[in-house]
DNA sequence: GAGCTTTGGTATCCAACGTAAAGTAGGCAC
DNA sequence: GTGCCTACTTTACGTTGGATACCAAAGCTC
């Protein structure tokens, strides 16, 4: 009979089961997301946050992406979804404790991109030019 | 090797223009990938790999996601792509430095998802049953 | 010499996803 | 009553991702 583990600790060195192998590909795939580092980014600076505020700071974000990635960051608890039940309404969203770890684990991810926009830019342009110029498959 | 340096120094605190914001988050939504993470891991793990063997090592990965992935990876500098003119053919992915420095910035990231998964997936369990039991906004 | 195999891809079809725009709710100023 | 405000939800549509099929080119088999 399989049962679901229930001790209390996780060994981080290899996972062991597929089911947990599935899992934790499914949590990456959350969390290795575009409007996910840059919602918890915004949570991080601004503190608590309503909806279209959070949406006029990130920018370039439709509202039904955002209402997604809110909703699964609140299922996963990373977010608290507050409504105040005033007209019109108001609802601030704020990061959790755990949402606040999550997003110190991207700091390093985001020194990166910063770091390496411009060498990135440049290797674009020197690919593009390369497969422009020489090979000819088309 | 010389980089090219128009503005002399690069501030880390906020991105200046327009320009270099788009750039910016066009790089994190390259970099904050599901595929994109998992091809480097096991690039760093495997050392140089086959396109065959990359595939059946992440697993659940396309011909056409991984190929575009690992062009994507290349045209960034993060990934080098040697053909030996074999046949059958024969194809060696290997990363850069500068991809090896990416795949330690998302280390963080890493031990996040592994420590993290068993407190999500709670979280999952008790938002859905909450959600089942009406206290929410259906 | 026809046909199968192996490897690293393209090409195609189709479902899922993301975006933009319009609609919904419900008190409140007019 | 009409319109406005906020936080969504729904609809329409274009883009993306996934599964499958196909391709090329040499070697091996028959």
């Amino acid at each position: 009979m399989d049962t679901i583990e229930q001790n209390g600790e996780i060994p981080l060195t290899e996972p062991i089961t597929p089911a947990q192998e599935a899992l934790l590909r499914d949590v990456l795939d959350r969390v290795a997301d575009k409007w996910t580092l840059l919602v918890l980014e915004a949570l991080e600076e601004g503190g608590g946050m309503r909806f279209t505020r959070l949406r006029d700071r990130i920018g370039g974000v439709s509202q039904k992406m955002l209402t997604k990635t809110l909703r699964q960051l609140e299922r996963d608890g990373l977010v608290t979804r507050r409504v105040y039940p005033e007209v019109p309404p108001r609802v601030e969203y704020r990061l959790t404790e755990r949402g606040h770890t999550l997003n110190e684990a991207t700091c390093a991810l985001w020194l990166w991109v910063e770091a390496n926009t411009d060498a990135v830019q440049q290797a674009r342009r020197a690919y593009d030019q390369k497969a422009g110029a020489g090979s000819g498959h088309e």
